[in-house]
Formats: C-alpha cells, sequence, structure tokens
DNA sequence: AAATCATATGAACATATGCTAATATGTTTA
DNA sequence: TAAACATATTAGCATATGTTCATATGATTT
C-alpha cells in the first residue's frame, strides 16, 4: 500500500510528471531537460534521481553527460501507471510545448555542442527574442 | 497539467485511496468508513468531501446518514485512473483486510441498527477480542 | 595540472499537507 | 423541545515537500 502511495506521490508533482512525460519520448540528459523545462540543474538533478532510484528510470554515462531514459525492466505496476499517464496526458497542452522546445534545441545544441548554463542561457535569451532556440 | 497533478496528489494518500477503493466495492456512509479504516469521523469526512469536490464521488443522504459512491458521471480521465488503481491494487493486503472487515461491520451493523461511536467502539473492542466484528 | 564543463549532494527555507481537537450543523427520537 | 445521533467544518500543530543556494564530485580539454 505504501508502495503505491509513494509511487503516485512521485508522479503527483509537476516537475517530475514533466520529465518523465519527456523522457517517454525518448532518452535525454540532465542539461537538457534544464533548458526545455527552464529550471535550474540541481533540481533537475534531484528530481531525476528521485525516479530514478524508484525504478522509472535508467542512467548512461557518455563523457560528462549523464543519459536518462524510461528503465527498460521496469516494474509492471509502472508500466501500468505510465499507460494511464500517456493516456489523460495525451492532449496537455504544457506537454506539447515541452515536446516542441524539445525538437529545437536539440536542434540548437547540435549547433553549438554544448550543453550546459552558457548554452542554456543563450537558448532562453533568444527564444525570449522570440526566435525560439 | 495542474488538474492532473492535483488529481494525483488526492489518490497519493493511504486514507483516500483506501477510502476510493472500498467505494469501487459499494457504496457507504461516513461511519462504516471509520469503523473499516479504524481513523476519527472527521478526519473520514474531510477526505471524502476531497474526493467528492474533485468529482470523485457523489452523496446522497438517507435520514442522518450521508452515503459516498463513486460518482456516476465521472470523468474520463478520473475513470482510467480508477481502472488503473484498480489492477496495481489488486492484490494489495490492507485492501483485502479492509473488504473482509466491510463485510463483518456492516453485518454488525444489522444486528445493532445503529451506526455511531459508541457502535464503533464496541465493534473495535471485540474485534480485539479476535472476534472480529 | 589547471580550468572548464556536466552533474550530484546537502543545508536551509518557505510552503503544503495530514492529522487532531473543539465546535457547528443538521436529523431523528424521546 | 430536548437529547442523542451522524456528519461537517474550523483552527492549530507537527511533519513532509519542493525549491534555491552553495558546494562537491567527476570528466574533459587546454
Amino acid at each position: 500500500m505504501k508502495e503505491t502511495t509513494d509511487l503516485l506521490k512521485l508522479v503527483a508533482d509537476k516537475t517530475r510528471l514533466r520529465i518523465l512525460m519527456m523522457l517517454d519520448k525518448r532518452e535525454l540528459c540532465v542539461c537538457q531537460l534544464m533548458a526545455v523545462l527552464e529550471i535550474s540543474q540541481p533540481l533537475v538533478s534531484k528530481n531525476v534521481s528521485l525516479l530514478l532510484r524508484a525504478g522509472f528510470l535508467e542512467d548512461r554515462r557518455e563523457g560528462k553527460m549523464v543519459f536518462y531514459r524510461i528503465n527498460q525492466k521496469i516494474e509492471k505496476r509502472q508500466t501500468v501507471l505510465i499507460q494511464m499517464l500517456r493516456e489523460i496526458l495525451q492532449d496537455d497542452q504544457t506537454l506539447k510545448a515541452d515536446i516542441e522546445s524539445l525538437g529545437e534545441c536539440t536542434e540548437y545544441q547540435k549547433m553549438t555542442g554544448k550543453c550546459g548554463l552558457k548554452a542554456y542561457v543563450e537558448f532562453m535569451q533568444n527564444k525570449k527574442r522570440g526566435k525560439s532556440c
């Protein structure tokens, strides 16, 4: 019972829900999540590690960067939960915007080859000038 | 998005989850929930009214008693959520015990015709003597 | 080796949440 | 109408939670 409520609490949070749904689309590193969600690096790291410890995610190191994705060997309960989330969030505007930002930011990253705070700040400035990434 | 996290938060609580799953089996009044869950009346009332306001439940007055049940005109998202909960909680021991207690307590209520604190206390005393209701 | 980059961790703070106790409302019975 | 019963609401407290800031770790590049 507690396991279930813990699982639900984990997912009952805007930041983590956005992260989980993003990673449900594709593998991402911390800095990409920062850029798209427009939140601080420690906040991403913390929430990502909560999802990791709960078994939702698995990580993969590539140089300095750590990539996260949905755990392939996920528990059945978690699979069911994620399927439910997909269903009730299929028309969610925040998530749609996140996915769109993600595409643009990935492109931007390929151009600059950077993934850090500076790239993030530049990205944000451009975005606010209406150029979106 | 906030609607979704609010919905999840509501359900990410042991007390409310037990109430919701009980009511998923059958209609119940506050005092029955008190007895089975072994929690105070205000606590039942509060959580039940939260579930009510969120649209999960509907209420029905019968004399002094107020009966609650799953709202028949529930939103689709909520239906999906409840179905998911049924699935991941199908082997939950707490819920199994709740359902069992419920049967016994309903029987006890029919005998005494009472639904209040006194009946509850007697019930609890008997239960602890190993007679279970 | 030093500097930079990417991520993780820990402390501190504000806010939110669940719970209890006291009280209020509303209904039925005596 | 008074008393008992069933439920609802409020205030207050303790705990939990999300967030930020500062700092630590670990990897790469120069």
